[in-house]
DNA sequence: CTACATGCAAATGCTTTGCAACCTA
DNA sequence: TAGGTTGCAAAGCATTTGCATGTAG
Protein backbone atom coordinates (compact mmCIF):
# COMPACT_ATOMS: atom_id res chain seq x y z
CA UNK A 1 0.00 0.00 0.00
CA UNK A 2 2.74 2.21 1.13
CA UNK A 3 4.45 4.56 -2.01
CA UNK A 4 7.41 3.33 -2.93
CA UNK A 5 7.86 3.20 -6.84
CA UNK A 6 9.62 6.05 -8.70
CA UNK A 7 6.57 8.03 -10.20
CA UNK A 8 7.14 9.19 -13.83
CA UNK A 9 5.42 11.66 -15.45
CA UNK A 10 3.62 10.84 -18.26
CA UNK A 11 1.67 12.55 -20.93
CA UNK A 12 -1.65 10.49 -19.66
CA UNK A 13 -0.87 11.38 -15.89
CA UNK A 14 -0.31 14.86 -16.77
CA UNK A 15 -3.97 15.41 -18.89
CA UNK A 16 -5.68 13.35 -16.46
CA UNK A 17 -4.58 15.64 -13.36
CA UNK A 18 -5.48 18.74 -15.72
CA UNK A 19 -8.77 18.08 -17.25
CA UNK A 20 -9.72 16.89 -13.45
CA UNK A 21 -8.68 20.18 -12.15
CA UNK A 22 -11.20 21.92 -14.57
CA UNK A 23 -13.93 19.91 -13.52
CA UNK A 24 -16.61 20.85 -10.14
CA UNK A 25 -17.95 18.08 -10.78
CA UNK A 26 -16.48 15.10 -8.99
CA UNK A 27 -16.61 12.38 -12.37
CA UNK A 28 -16.13 9.06 -11.81
CA UNK A 29 -13.23 7.07 -13.86
CA UNK A 30 -15.77 6.70 -16.60
CA UNK A 31 -16.82 10.78 -17.09
CA UNK A 32 -12.79 11.29 -16.74
CA UNK A 33 -11.65 8.61 -19.50
CA UNK A 34 -14.18 10.43 -22.01
CA UNK A 35 -12.85 13.65 -21.64
CA UNK A 36 -9.49 12.67 -21.63
CA UNK A 37 -10.12 11.02 -24.73
CA UNK A 38 -10.90 13.89 -26.45
CA UNK A 39 -7.00 15.08 -26.07
CA UNK A 40 -5.15 11.16 -25.85
CA UNK A 41 -7.64 8.86 -28.42
CA UNK A 42 -5.60 5.85 -27.79
CA UNK A 43 -5.72 5.87 -24.06
CA UNK A 44 -7.13 3.23 -22.28
CA UNK A 45 -10.01 3.16 -19.30
CA UNK A 46 -7.58 0.52 -17.44
CA UNK A 47 -4.74 3.30 -17.68
CA UNK A 48 -7.33 5.84 -16.44
CA UNK A 49 -7.99 3.65 -13.58
CA UNK A 50 -4.63 3.26 -13.10
CA UNK A 51 -3.29 6.44 -12.53
CA UNK A 52 -5.77 7.98 -10.68
CA UNK A 53 -5.27 5.38 -8.05
CA UNK A 54 -1.57 6.79 -8.43
CA UNK A 55 -2.81 10.54 -7.94
CA UNK A 56 -4.53 9.56 -5.05
CA UNK A 57 -1.91 7.83 -3.22
CA UNK A 58 0.37 10.98 -4.28
CA UNK A 59 -1.84 13.27 -3.06
CA UNK A 60 -2.43 15.08 -5.59
CA UNK A 61 -6.27 14.47 -5.95
CA UNK A 62 -8.93 13.03 -3.51
CA UNK A 63 -10.86 9.82 -4.09
CA UNK A 64 -14.51 10.03 -2.69
CA UNK A 65 -15.84 7.52 -0.19
CA UNK A 66 -19.38 8.01 -1.07
CA UNK A 67 -21.99 5.52 -0.55
CA UNK A 68 -23.50 5.61 -4.11
CA UNK A 69 -21.94 3.06 -6.38
CA UNK A 70 -19.04 4.26 -8.55
CA UNK A 71 -16.18 5.93 -6.96
CA UNK A 72 -15.54 9.43 -7.79
CA UNK A 73 -12.57 11.88 -7.93
CA UNK A 74 -12.00 14.82 -6.52
CA UNK A 75 -8.98 17.36 -7.32
CA UNK A 76 -9.48 19.38 -4.06
CA UNK A 77 -7.97 17.99 -1.15
CA UNK A 78 -9.21 19.39 1.58
CA UNK A 79 -11.10 17.80 3.73
CA UNK A 80 -14.94 18.66 2.53
CA UNK A 81 -17.92 16.99 2.61
CA UNK A 82 -20.36 16.36 -0.08
CA UNK A 83 -24.06 16.37 -1.22
CA UNK A 84 -25.62 13.73 -3.65
CA UNK A 85 -28.76 13.76 -6.03
CA UNK A 86 -30.55 10.33 -5.12
CA UNK A 87 -31.92 10.87 -8.18
CA UNK A 88 -29.18 11.80 -11.11
CA UNK A 89 -26.39 11.10 -8.68
CA UNK A 90 -25.07 14.74 -9.43
CA UNK A 91 -22.47 15.37 -6.38
CA UNK A 92 -21.25 18.62 -5.13
CA UNK A 93 -19.82 20.02 -2.52
CA UNK A 94 -21.39 21.02 0.59
CA UNK A 95 -20.87 24.17 1.92
CA UNK A 96 -19.96 23.29 5.72
CA UNK A 97 -17.37 23.40 7.66
CA UNK A 98 -15.84 20.11 8.68
CA UNK A 99 -16.92 19.30 11.81
CA UNK A 100 -13.44 18.54 13.98
CA UNK A 101 -15.15 17.55 17.05
CA UNK A 102 -16.68 14.52 16.26
CA UNK A 103 -14.33 12.06 16.70
CA UNK A 104 -13.28 13.37 20.19
CA UNK A 105 -17.10 12.65 21.15
CA UNK A 106 -16.75 9.12 19.80
CA UNK A 107 -13.12 8.66 21.37
CA UNK A 108 -14.17 7.19 24.82
CA UNK A 109 -17.23 5.27 23.52
CA UNK A 110 -15.45 2.73 20.79
CA UNK A 111 -13.09 0.76 20.75
CA UNK A 112 -12.05 1.14 17.63
CA UNK A 113 -9.06 3.42 16.65
CA UNK A 114 -10.37 6.17 15.00
CA UNK A 115 -8.77 7.07 12.01
CA UNK A 116 -11.38 9.51 10.33
CA UNK A 117 -15.28 10.23 9.15
CA UNK A 118 -17.55 10.99 6.28
CA UNK A 119 -20.37 12.78 6.10
CA UNK A 120 -22.61 12.89 2.87
CA UNK A 121 -26.00 14.75 2.18
CA UNK A 122 -28.39 13.26 0.47
CA UNK A 123 -30.88 15.31 -1.47
CA UNK A 124 -32.27 16.78 -4.46
CA UNK A 125 -30.83 18.68 -7.06
CA UNK A 126 -32.88 21.50 -8.60
CA UNK A 127 -33.37 19.60 -11.54
CA UNK A 128 -34.33 16.27 -10.52
CA UNK A 129 -36.68 18.14 -7.72
CA UNK A 130 -38.20 20.04 -10.57
CA UNK A 131 -39.27 16.64 -12.91
CA UNK A 132 -39.79 15.20 -9.13
CA UNK A 133 -43.00 17.48 -8.97
CA UNK A 134 -44.15 16.86 -12.46
CA UNK A 135 -44.49 13.02 -11.69
CA UNK B 1 -40.29 2.40 -6.72
CA UNK B 2 -43.11 2.79 -4.17
CA UNK B 3 -44.56 -0.25 -3.05
CA UNK B 4 -47.34 -1.74 -4.72
CA UNK B 5 -47.22 -5.42 -4.98
CA UNK B 6 -48.73 -7.61 -2.59
CA UNK B 7 -45.87 -9.15 -1.10
CA UNK B 8 -46.49 -12.52 0.80
CA UNK B 9 -44.50 -14.25 3.36
CA UNK B 10 -42.74 -17.30 1.99
CA UNK B 11 -40.08 -19.59 4.20
CA UNK B 12 -36.89 -17.51 1.95
CA UNK B 13 -38.18 -14.33 3.64
CA UNK B 14 -39.08 -15.50 7.23
CA UNK B 15 -35.52 -17.14 7.55
CA UNK B 16 -33.49 -14.51 5.78
CA UNK B 17 -34.90 -11.87 8.68
CA UNK B 18 -34.55 -14.35 11.11
CA UNK B 19 -31.44 -15.07 10.94
CA UNK B 20 -30.90 -10.83 9.93
CA UNK B 21 -31.87 -10.02 13.39
CA UNK B 22 -29.37 -12.49 15.41
CA UNK B 23 -26.37 -10.72 13.96
CA UNK B 24 -25.36 -7.79 15.19
CA UNK B 25 -22.52 -7.64 12.57
CA UNK B 26 -24.03 -5.92 8.98
CA UNK B 27 -23.69 -8.33 7.19
CA UNK B 28 -23.28 -8.44 3.44
CA UNK B 29 -25.91 -10.16 1.16
CA UNK B 30 -23.20 -13.19 0.76
CA UNK B 31 -22.33 -13.50 4.64
CA UNK B 32 -26.48 -13.49 5.02
CA UNK B 33 -26.46 -15.95 2.11
CA UNK B 34 -24.21 -18.17 3.68
CA UNK B 35 -25.71 -18.57 7.09
CA UNK B 36 -29.34 -19.09 5.50
CA UNK B 37 -28.24 -21.49 3.49
CA UNK B 38 -28.11 -23.67 6.82
CA UNK B 39 -31.55 -23.92 6.89
CA UNK B 40 -32.84 -23.73 3.46
CA UNK B 41 -29.87 -25.46 1.82
CA UNK B 42 -31.46 -24.96 -2.11
CA UNK B 43 -31.64 -21.11 -1.71
CA UNK B 44 -30.39 -19.20 -4.07
CA UNK B 45 -28.25 -15.77 -3.90
CA UNK B 46 -30.52 -14.04 -6.27
CA UNK B 47 -33.53 -14.83 -3.97
CA UNK B 48 -31.36 -13.39 -1.25
CA UNK B 49 -30.67 -10.14 -2.90
CA UNK B 50 -34.55 -9.96 -3.98
CA UNK B 51 -35.49 -10.35 -0.71
CA UNK B 52 -32.95 -8.08 1.21
CA UNK B 53 -34.29 -5.07 -1.63
CA UNK B 54 -37.93 -6.16 -0.66
CA UNK B 55 -37.64 -6.09 3.48
CA UNK B 56 -35.93 -3.15 3.20
CA UNK B 57 -38.57 -1.15 1.11
CA UNK B 58 -41.16 -2.29 3.92
CA UNK B 59 -38.69 -0.70 6.32
CA UNK B 60 -38.26 -4.08 8.03
CA UNK B 61 -34.61 -4.02 7.63
CA UNK B 62 -32.14 -1.13 6.69
CA UNK B 63 -29.90 -0.89 3.67
CA UNK B 64 -26.74 0.45 4.51
CA UNK B 65 -25.06 3.46 2.52
CA UNK B 66 -21.69 2.82 3.73
CA UNK B 67 -18.30 3.91 1.82
CA UNK B 68 -16.55 0.81 1.48
CA UNK B 69 -17.40 -1.73 -1.85
CA UNK B 70 -20.32 -4.12 -1.23
CA UNK B 71 -23.99 -3.03 0.38
CA UNK B 72 -24.56 -4.23 4.36
CA UNK B 73 -27.58 -4.76 5.59
CA UNK B 74 -29.00 -4.16 9.47
CA UNK B 75 -31.73 -5.24 11.00
CA UNK B 76 -32.01 -1.73 13.39
CA UNK B 77 -34.28 0.27 11.10
CA UNK B 78 -33.41 3.29 13.80
CA UNK B 79 -30.98 6.38 12.37
CA UNK B 80 -27.49 5.41 13.90
CA UNK B 81 -24.12 5.73 12.83
CA UNK B 82 -21.32 3.71 11.69
CA UNK B 83 -17.76 2.75 12.44
CA UNK B 84 -16.01 0.28 9.66
CA UNK B 85 -12.45 -0.88 9.89
CA UNK B 86 -10.36 -0.18 6.91
CA UNK B 87 -8.16 -3.08 7.08
CA UNK B 88 -11.04 -5.78 7.61
CA UNK B 89 -14.50 -3.84 6.67
CA UNK B 90 -15.73 -4.79 10.31
CA UNK B 91 -18.95 -2.66 10.98
CA UNK B 92 -19.80 -1.54 14.31
CA UNK B 93 -22.33 0.69 15.13
CA UNK B 94 -20.80 3.93 16.34
CA UNK B 95 -22.22 5.26 19.75
CA UNK B 96 -23.09 8.66 19.16
CA UNK B 97 -26.42 10.26 18.66
CA UNK B 98 -28.03 11.41 15.90
CA UNK B 99 -26.89 14.89 14.27
CA UNK B 100 -30.40 16.10 13.96
CA UNK B 101 -29.27 19.91 13.60
CA UNK B 102 -26.74 19.51 10.34
CA UNK B 103 -29.40 19.56 7.71
CA UNK B 104 -30.64 22.70 9.12
CA UNK B 105 -27.46 24.04 9.09
CA UNK B 106 -27.20 23.34 4.83
CA UNK B 107 -30.64 24.07 4.52
CA UNK B 108 -30.04 27.37 4.09
CA UNK B 109 -26.82 26.99 2.07
CA UNK B 110 -27.65 24.92 -0.92
CA UNK B 111 -29.52 24.46 -4.08
CA UNK B 112 -30.20 21.03 -3.34
CA UNK B 113 -32.99 19.65 -1.42
CA UNK B 114 -31.89 17.52 1.43
CA UNK B 115 -33.45 14.42 2.33
CA UNK B 116 -31.12 12.83 4.93
CA UNK B 117 -27.53 12.51 5.78
CA UNK B 118 -24.85 9.56 6.08
CA UNK B 119 -22.30 9.74 9.07
CA UNK B 120 -19.83 6.90 8.80
CA UNK B 121 -16.61 7.11 11.13
CA UNK B 122 -13.30 5.04 9.83
CA UNK B 123 -10.83 3.15 11.98
CA UNK B 124 -9.10 0.45 12.92
CA UNK B 125 -11.01 -2.40 14.97
CA UNK B 126 -8.80 -3.86 17.77
CA UNK B 127 -7.99 -7.06 16.38
CA UNK B 128 -7.04 -4.95 12.96
CA UNK B 129 -4.92 -2.38 15.48
CA UNK B 130 -3.19 -4.99 17.08
CA UNK B 131 -1.82 -6.69 14.02
CA UNK B 132 -0.80 -3.11 12.67
CA UNK B 133 1.06 -2.81 15.80
CA UNK B 134 3.60 -6.05 14.60
CA UNK B 135 4.11 -4.84 10.87
C1' DC C 1 -56.50 -19.69 -9.88
C1' DT C 2 -53.25 -16.19 -10.53
C1' DA C 3 -50.02 -13.03 -9.29
C1' DC C 4 -46.03 -13.09 -6.90
C1' DA C 5 -41.67 -15.65 -5.71
C1' DT C 6 -37.99 -18.91 -6.55
C1' DG C 7 -33.83 -21.34 -8.53
C1' DC C 8 -30.76 -21.32 -11.98
C1' DA C 9 -27.80 -19.43 -15.15
C1' DA C 10 -26.56 -15.86 -17.96
C1' DA C 11 -25.80 -11.08 -18.18
C1' DT C 12 -24.42 -6.64 -16.43
C1' DG C 13 -21.46 -2.92 -14.76
C1' DC C 14 -17.53 -1.31 -12.56
C1' DT C 15 -12.90 -2.25 -11.65
C1' DT C 16 -8.63 -4.91 -11.75
C1' DT C 17 -4.99 -7.52 -13.84
C1' DG C 18 -1.59 -10.25 -17.01
C1' DC C 19 1.30 -9.41 -20.54
C1' DA C 20 4.07 -7.86 -24.34
C1' DA C 21 5.40 -3.58 -26.29
C1' DC C 22 6.77 1.01 -25.09
C1' DC C 23 8.65 5.05 -22.74
C1' DT C 24 10.98 8.05 -19.14
C1' DA C 25 14.77 9.19 -16.37
C1' DT D 1 19.30 0.38 -20.10
C1' DA D 2 16.13 -0.64 -16.35
C1' DG D 3 12.13 -0.23 -14.27
C1' DG D 4 7.91 2.06 -14.50
C1' DT D 5 3.85 2.59 -17.79
C1' DT D 6 0.67 1.69 -21.50
C1' DG D 7 -2.98 -0.52 -24.46
C1' DC D 8 -5.48 -4.34 -24.97
C1' DA D 9 -8.12 -8.02 -23.67
C1' DA D 10 -9.50 -11.09 -20.34
C1' DA D 11 -10.74 -11.82 -15.73
C1' DG D 12 -12.94 -10.61 -11.27
C1' DC D 13 -16.52 -9.61 -8.22
C1' DA D 14 -20.89 -7.87 -6.58
C1' DT D 15 -25.28 -7.47 -8.16
C1' DT D 16 -29.19 -7.90 -11.39
C1' DT D 17 -32.23 -10.12 -14.59
C1' DG D 18 -34.84 -13.49 -17.90
C1' DC D 19 -37.33 -17.35 -17.72
C1' DA D 20 -39.62 -21.60 -16.70
C1' DT D 21 -41.34 -23.63 -12.59
C1' DG D 22 -43.29 -23.40 -8.02
C1' DT D 23 -46.40 -21.66 -4.40
C1' DA D 24 -49.02 -18.46 -1.15
C1' DG D 25 -53.29 -16.46 -0.61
Amino acid sequence: MLQEKNHRITKQRQVILEELRKLNTHPSADEIYKVVRRHLPRISLGTVYRNLEVLSELGKIQKLELSGSLKRFDWNTKKHYHIRCVRCNRVDDAPIAPLNQLENDLYKATVFEIIGHNLEFIGLCPECSKKNSHN
